[in-house]
RNA sequence: GUGACCGUAGCUCAAUAGGCAGAGCUCUGGAUUGUGGCUCCAGCGGUUGUGGGUUCGAGCCCCAUCGGUCACCCCA
């Protein structure tokens, strides 16, 4: 026998009774977007690695499900947004904003696969294009919501956080764009736990070392002065330079270290203004005023928070009681696109944190992977698998299963059992053939075993007369009629044959 | 990526202390030639993940490798 060949590490079949309930929750879902405005549209699986470049941070970089091929680099997507993006650049920048679209389907991340996690998932979401940029904050942050007890799902916990209060923080330090993309995407960590905390701090020991004897160096603030500084230093200490060309370039090294030097300090300061920020993270309304007096104490602008603060009580209105909602603001999500408002829906299940949703405002991506002009987005996606696994079953509709078996007595008899076959689909009769080709017998023991509730018998009697003996499994009884008859008998009794 | 546990028939799992590789379910045929679920009988199905080592003898012990599960980490 040849060596069965293993299903991927990470990825899973659906199976039909999972299907239908997937099936059934997104169309709902669709249903409800499309109520809202939100036009149906989908991307290519493959995209050139490019696009996510710009939107990813380092560490999802290396989850891509990467590859070469005929001299091109391409992906399967980790997300949508950028392909929305992409997707708004090619046919869309003529068109009337603001504009909303929405999306389900697989996404890939090559990760470790764990608890309610997949290296292909499904992701439903939307993405909002223009539009005020609170009024657009408000609108999503409803529908996330809404979308929640449309499936009946009310335990959960909405995570609120805002990128401006450490974007204003961190623009105002002199670092480099990577200091700032490594702070950025750290953050995350350090808002989880305390071993994020530890592992952020050693990370940065190692990026930017402590030097000592540079630390002196960096109190003297123009360039210039440092250059001399250095210069005359080297020569008190009689190095001796084959040229000035090699004399310049060692100061330029002494001076990026110092750089590096004064980057560490700053650093530090920023991870110290985090943890105060993480610190105060909790339930509306007693944190605001924390907060509040956290961003004066290092001179902050409170915009973003009264923003926050607005948008908490809009989302009060829409149902989402006081307790579920958690204001964060060193809440960072590790795409690095965000720019405002960042949230994450988190709920329980058999004692463990699932994450369903995250979203916020990203308005500098659409320029990121090349529009001509900025504009204003946001949007969120949920993880369909998750949410699924948390809609109460009651909620989910039935599955949906064969009504009726036809059963050929003989072979000869195949030709007009597909024909009744045929007629009772037709008729809304959800109808298989038994083409085992085993008799009776066996064919009922097969409906039986099956749980098809109906047994459509046809053999030369059935044939000659245009009828079929119809027996009713559950209740033994068994008649011979046309199957226009049969049609209505199936509708009286589709209640039961739920029960099946 | 790190740690723990696991890998035996299509599926779920046994196999005492290192001593003949087994059971249930599924599948096929029959008891029953046009009447079901139950029952009974028979059959199909294996290089014990793979490669090496120790041993008279390995499913079991050792090493390596691949795969799986869980936790950490990270995400939806």
């Amino acid at each position: 026998m040849k060596k069965r060949v293993e299903r991927l590490r990470g990825m899973y079949d659906l199976l039909p009774d999972v299907y239908q309930h997937q099936r059934w929750v997104i169309d709902q879902l669709s249903t409800f977007l499309t109520q809202a405005g939100y036009a149906q549209v989908d991307t290519p699986v493959l995209e050139r690695s490019d696009l996510f470049e710009a939107s990813f941070g380092q560490e999802l970089w290396q989850k891509l499900y990467a590859f070469r091929l005929h001299n091109r680099e391409l992906c399967l997507r980790p997300e949508y947004t950028a392909s929305i993006c992409r997707l708004y650049l090619d046919h869309y920048q003529q068109q009337l904003l603001p504009l909303r679209f929405q999306y389900a389907g697989s996404i890939f991340r090559y990760e470790a696969p764990g608890r309610a996690r997949y290296r292909q998932h499904t992701q439903l979401g939307v993405e909002l294009f223009g539009g005020d940029p609170f009024a657009t904050d408000a609108e999503i942050l409803q529908l996330a919501c809404n979308m929640l007890h449309e499936m009946r799902i009310s335990h959960y916990r909405l995570e609120l956080g805002h990128i401006g209060v450490v974007s204003g923080f961190i623009n105002r330090l002199h670092l480099d764009s990577h200091a700032v993309h490594l702070l950025l995407s750290l953050m995350e960590q350090i808002s989880r736990s305390e071993e994020g905390e530890r592992v952020v701090q050693e990370r940065l020991e190692a990026l930017y070392p402590p030097d000592p004897s540079l630390e002196k160096l960096t109190q003297v603030a123009d360039q210039g002065v440092q250059a001399r500084y250095v210069t005359s230093l080297l020569d008190g200490i009689s190095v001796s330079f084959g040229d000035d060309d090699i004399r310049r370039e060692t100061v330029e090294r002494f001076l990026w270290k110092m750089g590096r030097s004064e980057q560490r300090r700053q650093i530090l300061h920023a991870l110290e203004f985090l943890r105060a920020l993480h610190a105060v993270s909790g339930p509306p309304p007693e944190v605001f005023s924390e907060v509040r007096e956290l961003l004066d104490r290092y001179g902050l602008d409170p915009a973003p928070l009264t923003e926050l603060q607005q948008l908490v009580s809009i989302v009060e209105q829409c149902g989402v009681p006081r307790e579920q909602i958690v204001l964060n603001l060193s809440l960072g999500r590790g795409v690095s696109y965000y720019t405002g408002l960042v949230f994450e829906i988190h709920a329980q299940e058999d004692g463990f944190d699932v994450q369903l949703c995250g979203g916020g405002r990203y308005d500098h991506l659409m320029s990121t992977v090349g529009s001509p002009r900025e504009l204003n987005a946001c949007g969120f996606a949920f993880g369909v698998e998750r949410f699924l696994s948390l809609i109460p079953r009651e909620t989910l509709p039935p599955i949906v299963t064969t009504q009726a078996l036809v059963i050929p007595v003989h072979t000869q008899d195949l030709p007009y059992a597909l024909q009744v076959a045929h007629t009772a689909r037709s008729l809304g009769v959800r109808t298989e053939v038994d083409v085992a080709d085993h008799g009776v017998s066996a064919g009922l023991r097969l409906a039986a075993r099956r749980q098809i509730r109906l047994a459509l018998i046809v053999g030369e009697d059935e044939r000659r007369q245009g009828v079929v003996t119809v027996r009713d499994l559950v209740t033994g009884e068994e008649q011979v009629s046309n199957v226009e008859a049969l049609a209505l008998r199936t509708q009286n009794t589709q209640d039961k044959d739920q029960c099946l």
